[in-house]
DNA sequence: CTTATTGCAAAGCATTTGCATCGTG
DNA sequence: CACGATGCAAATGCTTTGCAATAAG
């Protein structure tokens, strides 16, 4: 944990960017919550916990500047609201998500899973892949009882 | 055409929903442009062109009833706006894209390429899937000349 | 005829920005 | 000590809603 937020530091530092005690707050936030997807809005009021005088436009701010450094990926479920989701360490593309239709729960998958695909898509498509986004809809191992 | 605006009229009517001229031209929008990705606004301009008197709220509200039919279907490619994009005839999936980070332009994948991905899901994850979003941010044909 | 649908304007949210102040490196 | 970073409040922009008027089936 400590470790991450030293080479967090460094990435900022790096392009001459401050961690500022507000910044820091978030980060571990973050850190803390790494399973969850969170909202600006969640992040706020769980930094506010540890630095009750940050303003919610800090947060907007920071996560923004995280989002460049690519330390956190921007998600949108759909809903009108982003979350936040920390990149994994030394991962060279983004998670896939799976949103339960039934109870709303965001799993992770890790695995890459699309290198195939991928190549499917510069061959077939000529089209140079830098990022993606993948997620399920459906039904979580949990629910799938309560469906008859 | 007219037999796409037909069969829409049917699924409408099969849950007791008018075609009114109103969403009749939002549905002839929305085939006339179906490789592009409109906006709610986007549409809104080109509604007004056929039936002035048509309200935003009117757009919206038509837009979210044909999302809820699974005749379109909503994405965000990250900027803060919805698109909205027309199922394929008999798609089981919603369909891929590839947004070039270069210019914008935004290619449709009418081809499956999950099926694998999918069975590894659900035998792995224990996870029932009933659709995806699959977006890839790259540089497109055109653009990669433009490179370094 | 009845009830869904519309248009307009106002309200609602998430996110961004202006600006004076503050504090890090 | 300079300049980036912050907090607050106001502004923005997309989307939704309330309501009286309208029209589809």
């Amino acid at each position: 944990m400590e470790h991450r937020i030293e080479r967090i530091k460094k990435q900022l530092h790096a392009q001459s960017y401050k961690l500022t005690p507000q910044r820091e707050a978030t980060v571990r936030v973050l850190l803390e919550r790494e399973e969850d997807h969170l909202s600006a809005e969640d992040i706020y009021l769980l930094v506010k916990e540890k630095a009750p005088e940050i303003g919610l436009a800090t947060v907007y701010r920071t996560l923004e500047l995280l989002s460049e450094l690519k330390i956190v990926d921007k998600i949108n479920f759909g809903d009108g609201v982003s979350r936040y989701d920390l990149r994994k360490e030394g991962a060279a593309h983004f998670h896939h998500h799976l949103v339960c239709m039934e109870c709303g729960t965001v799993e992770e998958i890790v695995e890459d899973l699309l290198e195939e695909v991928e190549l499917i898509v510069e061959e077939g498509w000529g089209f140079q892949v830098k990022d993606h986004r993948l997620t399920f809809h459906g039904i979580c191992r949990d629910c799938q009882p309560k469906q008859d």
